[in-house]
DNA sequence: AAGTGTATAATTGTATACAATTATCGGCGT
DNA sequence: ACGCCGATAATTGTATACAATTATACACTT
């Protein structure tokens, strides 16, 4: 009866730091030392390390000679990632169109019959709004059949969805995803490839455009 | 003078797991725990430790319990990754050609020199032909300017030329590889960005093909 | 005053000890 | 014979000790 997960310091920290660092606690090119980092987060090296190494590999801290720096993203980085995104996102969908199960379809359907119901309540879900579309995507990705390609997707994901507080969207912007996720719900249930590859290609470029047109008051780089 | 490295063992074990785990040395669904590690390798379980980690970020590996089962990678991975470059590696062309430097240019330039004479110099050369035609992707991808798709690329390229024996490559397909490349050097030297683009998706949708028609002989999954 | 070398301090790298968790095996009861 | 249960072994997680490396500061020389 106990699913007992039994989270390791070392995961909690290397989760800690990840999301410090992409939400932007900690600013670009700082110079942390896994000395600090044992003695701020009461904690010893040995963890603090696994996560440093693990962070290393994900490009968001690189080495310095002495400790590591702080890369973190920059929005110019964000809308990189758009741009990628809509190069292969509708690829994911497709693929997932042609393979989906009725198990995987209804998971989505769930996960976005909520996020309506959060979306219509009117405010103060941002957050559960947020984890909701989060979710859908990864389902996508999943269902898409291809480990290659759900591993990158997920990766530029993670990152895009921790990135400073993830642009909290307006009522009406969450009523238009809303409406796109189920464009391409419709396609994924009738199992039609080109449909479901277009609707999900029109949302990231939707997306994107929205990001495009949201303030550039945010000069950190 | 001396320009030490000083390459950690931790780094040494990761590259070497790596390219054993890559390669095929170690099978799909191998249970690796990390005494074994240690004592195969001969050292503490420290350096193992880290190396894991950073294997499991990269989903070459994933723990299972107790230890971690080798994932590695498939033929079908391999396919699936050519069709995620095809739609990505023309856009970093098209970006390299709009900022490439005079400098960075010139090393494409020597590299593909060397790819050229080692290709016409016939056979018994494929290892450094392999290496010419990883340097010339990688220059490209770091040309582009945009630290997310160049780590996307690398992060495919790297397991992709780490797979197998990586293709042995016939000196027929070998000379139109090098023409190829000139393709793509001449449009990024003349900053056309649409050309360097089209010569690069060109050039990975070959190489798909080729791959594609290779031998089905390898059926380990 | 500038540069060089050396001592010193700070930091990372590695090994090991120990704690905690989890699997495995054998015996016991039914 | 089958299943449950406990002891034992195997394995991972964390902390710490120590070695090795690298930066820093300071004195000394020219």
């Amino acid at each position: 009866m106990k699913e007992r997960k039994s989270i390791s310091i070392a995961d909690q920290i290397f989760e800690q730091l990840e999301r410090d660092i992409l939400s932007g606690k900690y600013p670009r090119g700082e110079l942390l030392t896994e000395l600090r980092l044992s003695e701020e987060l009461g904690v010893s090296r040995t963890p603090i390390r696994e996560a440093i190494r693990r962070l290393e590999q994900e490009n968001i801290l690189e080495e310095a000679g002495r400790g590591v720096t702080v890369v973190g993203i920059s929005r110019q980085d964000m809308l990189d990632m758009y741009e990628i995104r809509i190069r292969i996102e509708g690829l994911a969908a497709e693929w997932a169109a042609a393979r989906i199960s009725d198990e995987e379809l209804s998971q989505i359907r769930d996960t976005l019959e909520l996020q309506r119901y959060y979306t219509e309540k009117g405010d103060g879900h941002s957050n559960q709004i947020k984890n909701l579309d989060s979710q859908f995507h990864e389902l996508v990705y999943r269902a898409c059949g291809s480990r290659a390609l759900t591993d990158t997707l997920l990766g530029l994901h993670k990152k895009m969805t921790k990135f400073r507080m993830a642009s909290v969207s307006k009522q009406s912007r969450a009523r238009q995803s809303v409406e796109e996720h189920e464009a391409i719900l419709a396609a994924l249930s009738a199992h039609d490839a080109a449909a479901a590859g277009a609707a999900m290609t029109a949302h990231v470029v939707n997306a994107r455009d929205r990001m495009s047109e949201m303030g550039d008051e945010d000069a950190r780089n």
